[in-house]
DNA sequence: TTAAAATGACTGACCGTCGGTCAATTAAAA
DNA sequence: TTTTAATTGACCGACGGTCAGTCATTTTAA
């Protein structure tokens, strides 16, 4: 044997250094080789790491991720109501906080949209399922509490998807430019409907 | 003066003979070099009549775009009530007869997040703007009809972008498969909230 | 009538960039 | 000393894009 280097730990420094480079220069800059030479390694140990340039950027949303479920548990103790629970969620598409994630999330949905492969639809599904099923339960409690009518849970996986549908047209139109206005205006119209008076 | 070509129709021609590649060997294909021996051009040649790749796919998109609108007009005096007009447009986003289209709608997409400019994002605009402007219409047309609610314009620019998020989820992983499904049981409980009885 | 000049269309060799590979090297552990 | 995990950067091939030069046709003027 020789040495032996903790490659979970590893990855994750390579990751942290790409991420410099991306939200200072963007995607374009984002280059296996300025990523070596930021990491201060070689452009061959990049691979012992990473299976492929989009890996790392898979790595990096993972890690950021992570922090941001964190910060979402913290918040969604602050709120009572459905509503403003399933508004908390839609957050990630247009809060300032999350602006970096979001940026990154959008090259994420760029790369799997031009090149899909089991394994990235796998590491997608992944991080969204964990949402989906949060998001299916409010909605769940919601009619339980008495606070939502039976029919609300015929909503639950289109609402999940709208936030989305709105941010990615906010993207690449000018239609949609105010995406919290848009997504509450929705949000409260539907709950004006589905709410028990 | 010289030869006088037809720009505008070489440039169909062109992107004819890249459509073919693209529907049959997919993006990665997609190269300059083949689009060229495709067309039966030289390299250059294409940059006489594209200003990059993207261009390319862009004009193809039109081509298929104006002809798909077409279809879209004829279908759309064939139904009658607020709702399947509704149901009708989002065709777009399952329906077999759009799977190229919406192939390389996919590629449109991820092309602009990827490399957001405002040339990009202006075409996509004028794209979508005009279904968008059809599709809130119909919504207004409903409520004038005595069909729908008052309160149901509040819904036409959510629902408009609703279909989206729900392709674009179902490309990414692989939580939404059966898209039609899926826009059809929301529109049905919104329309079932919406619909004066 | 004709040939020189002008012009737009067209070409493909060439360039720079980049993701990815691999033979060689290093150095710690046995 | 031997073994082997770890590392490296020169190198490769593919690709998008450029540009100096060629060609075919029309214009112009002798």
């Amino acid at each position: 044997m020789a040495i032996i280097v903790d490659k979970v730990q590893k990855r994750k420094d390579i990751a942290l250094a790409s991420k410099e480079i991306f939200f200072q220069n963007g995607i374009n800059d984002l280059t296996i080789a300025q990523i070596a030479k930021t990491a201060g390694v070689g452009k061959g140990t990049i691979y012992e790491y990473f299976k492929n340039k989009e890996d790392i950027v898979f790595e990096i949303v993972n890690i950021l991720i992570q922090e941001r479920n964190i910060e979402v548990e913290k918040e969604l103790a602050k709120v009572t109501t459905t509503k403003e629970k399933i508004k908390l969620f839609s957050r990630f598409f247009y809060s300032p906080e999350d602006a970096e994630i979001r940026q990154l999330y959008k090259e994420v949905i760029s790369i799997i949209l031009a090149n899909p492969n089991s394994e990235m639809i796998a590491f997608q599904s992944d991080c969204i399922s964990g949402y989906f099923q949060w998001f299916e339960l409010l909605i769940e409690e919601g009619i339980q509490n008495g606070e939502l009518r039976e029919d609300a849970k015929e909503f639950s996986r289109g609402l999940f998807a709208l936030s989305e549908g709105i941010f990615i047209k906010s993207q690449v139109t000018h239609i949609y430019d105010d995406v919290e206005l848009e997504i509450h205006r929705f949000i409260d119209a539907l709950f004006n409907l589905l709410e028990v008076k």
